[in-house]
DNA sequence: AATTTTTTATTCAAGTTTGAATACCGTGTC
DNA sequence: GACACGGTATTCAAACTTGAATAAAAAATT
């Protein structure tokens, strides 16, 4: 079951929502961030797993809005995925890996300034990031919702840590 | 671009290849754990890009086996996009962080044991990770492949730390 | 040499994703 | 009350992804 699908079961975790509102807590949740899920995702996942019996439609076509809420096989359905994201280890999809595997196709000079400016831009965007945290509060996100951003700090200074080294074996002549 | 287009573009620069060996050419790369490219995305990928002119068809038909090799339009967007890869900070889609964003929905039992046995999976893939660099240098891999795994371990190794760093927090009461 | 098994090589129907375009509602202005 | 605008709310055609199934070639076995 994809993400995106977990997600929206999540979503609905407390109560009915139609689309839009579903819309809306995702990106209070931040998951532009660490999951892609495009408007016509959300709406087409509300309505498949509405026909699949995982949601129900509780109200429909006020001015084109439908309410879906979860049902029962759709919380067990959640709390299995729930468990299956906490216990297995799945690959995480990362575009920079795709900027390493070809960073022999650049030249000394380009690889040096490219190191030299995604170094400058994490910096930054560890920084924006920690301000950040718990500016979410004030529109209604529990506290754990900042555990995203502190993990995404985390990821950002891992690969600041990797293009710190990287430049040094670069200038030592050891990659790529 | 999707990295699934760069990637293939990618693999090209040094020769005409058929699907089959761009298949095991990525596996080579390790890009099954960094980025999803299901074997239907290849072929669809090269025929599209072939359509479009980044690809032209070298061979086609001996045995159904269809041989592609890089335009120099095709080179020229794979440049672009490399760079692009280097110079913007695309999100890093990670699964976990799903899980993390509703570990509010778990009893503190299943929360602490969840915790647990990630931390103990991180530190085993982190070992079997450290042992795999230099392993695939023997298959013909170009020694800079091996700084994905790097990355890689940097990356489990800060999911690592978020995870003992909450498992504290939950001890003490302040998550979730 | 014939047959079987394994490896190479690709297809394809179904499913998911995408985000600009479209539609609707509520509010403000005249 | 009519109209314009901004925000809410969704659609949809196109594109991409998926991996089991299928096909062909090569290797192994009889």
């Amino acid at each position: 079951m994809s993400s995106t699908r977990v997600l929206l079961l999540g979503v609905l975790l407390d109560g009915p929502l139609h689309g839009y509102e579903v819309r809306r807590r995702l990106e209070l949740m931040g998951t532009q961030h660490w999951a892609n899920v495009a408007y016509g995702s959300i709406y087409h996942g509300l309505a498949k797993m509405a026909d699949e019996g995982l949601l129900e439609r509780v109200e429909e076509g006020k001015g084109g809005k439908t309410v879906y809420g979860i049902t029962e096989i759709g919380r067990a359905e959640f709390a299995r995925h729930l468990m299956s994201h906490w216990w297995e280890i799945k690959p995480i999809v990362d575009p920079f890996q795709v900027a390493l595997t070809f960073m022999d196709r650049l030249s000394q000079a380009d690889l040096t300034s490219a190191m030299e400016a995604r170094a400058a831009q994490l910096r930054f965007s560890i920084s924006m990031t920690e301000r950040a945290i718990g500016g979410k509060r004030a529109f209604g996100a529990p506290r754990h919702i900042d555990e995203c951003l502190r993990l995404n700090i985390l990821q950002l200074q891992a690969q600041l840590t990797w293009v710190e080294e990287a430049m040094e074996k670069v200038r030592n002549g050891e990659l790529p």
